[in-house]
DNA sequence: GCAAAAGTGTTCTCTGTACACCCATGT
DNA sequence: ACATGGGTGTACAGAGAACACTTTTGC
């Protein structure tokens, strides 16, 4: 056996791509760098590592989201395993987050330069992660339908219109305020914190909050 | 950089898990084999293997069910990927099929005695392999609410109370027989065939078959 | 007083569930 | 004739969708 390239040798080269969300400006969005390096130098991708030894796949996944975001108590989940992403027959576990934009700071010195990008605007994308970020968009549309997911893209507090506008900006299409409302509170996920959000010339609102703050599902 | 254990390397051994589902005799079986070395000689396992050199994670799963059952043109899909089934920091990505029981024909000579057993009455299990298969009927619940995947499970040609004891061990309850046809039928994902099952003394009953004989979601 | 967002109910349709009897066949 | 599984319809309840006006504040 000879002990040259990756495909002859009994073990793989394991890598893990993170696909972080947010929701700003009436957007969903994904943070997207450059790569600084061949293949694809100068390409778009999603932010991603080689695991490191001893490394579990969600140790990996947490910290190469706090280096992009510095965060890492929100919801982060396995996605996918690929292993045809690229022609060297490596393995990567991919991961989706969900931030609060006003939490993630992105640090705007780094050599890759992070970027929000609109999912409904993507550029072209390295690899085949054009799959990816669809595959994930998917599941975040899903899993709105039936957890509290939406908990890790909001403050602590918030007022209905906030809430329901990061569910239109993730579902694409508009909601009835009156049907939302109802919906929302009979699930039972949330509660008024008693105070209100007074700004803007017009009636204060009701701040509520997440009964969780990490995961459940219906 | 020592070139020692695997621990110490930037690559890592891959193995492919499968949970291979039937349902016969009115139960939800896992196919589970007896490990013939250490660690945990002689407990049971879930089938699985290293993935080999130029292998796609979908093509090593393939050949291990086809080694196992015999069959290959059945529903196989993507579970999840551990990385801490075991304390050797090797990665199993888990795969999860359905098979026709009279299809799959289990090689009785192979030193692993592969063997049926009801998920309801299961033995311990090497590794954490408990988890993994109690994470696979939970993804199997929930797809057959939104999907066809039965079709895998059954015959070309099926009767309705057939295809309704299938749904009945998987979901580990009984359920109307009128309800269970009105909503089978309006799902719009199987045709009568025209023939008839002419056996047993009592009437015979309608042959139907599913139009796709893959993955559809609804 | 006016602009802006907050807040609130009713009606209808559709889906899921509960429930019981006759039919065709083999022995 | 009887035992066995095959086959069928109706009524009720709950969930989701459509739809418009009043309230509170800042300016």
């Amino acid at each position: 056996m000879t002990p040259d390239a990756s495909s002859s040798s009994i073990e793989r080269l394991v890598a893990v791509l993170v696909v972080i969300f947010t929701v700003e400006a009436g957007k969903l969005r994904i943070l997207l760098i450059r790569r600084s390096a061949d293949p694809f130098k100068d390409h778009w991708s999603l932010p991603g590592g080689r695991l490191l030894p001893a490394d579990s796949l969600a140790e990996a996944a947490t910290r190469r989201l706090e280096v992009e975001t510095g965060v890492t108590d929100v919801f982060l989940e396995q996605l996918y395993t690929f292993s045809d992403l690229d022609e060297a027959g490596s393995i990567a576990a991919a991961y989706w987050a969900l931030v609060d934009p006003n939490r993630a700071k992105l640090p705007d010195r780094l050599e890759w330069q992070p970027r929000w990008y609109a999912v409904d605007d993507l550029p072209d994308l390295a690899f085949l992660n054009g799959n990816v970020v669809q595959y994930a968009v998917t599941r975040l549309r899903n899993k709105l339908a039936y957890s509290n997911v939406a908990y890790s893209l909001l403050a602590a507090e918030f007022t209905l219109s906030q809430l329901q506008q990061v569910y239109e900006a993730i579902l694409g299409r508009s909601m009835d305020k009156r049907n939302f409302r109802k919906r929302i509170i009979s699930l039972d996920i949330i509660e008024p914190t008693g105070r209100f959000s007074g700004q803007g010339r017009h009636r204060p609102a009701q701040l509520y909050a997440f009964k969780e703050r990490r995961p459940v599902v219906f």
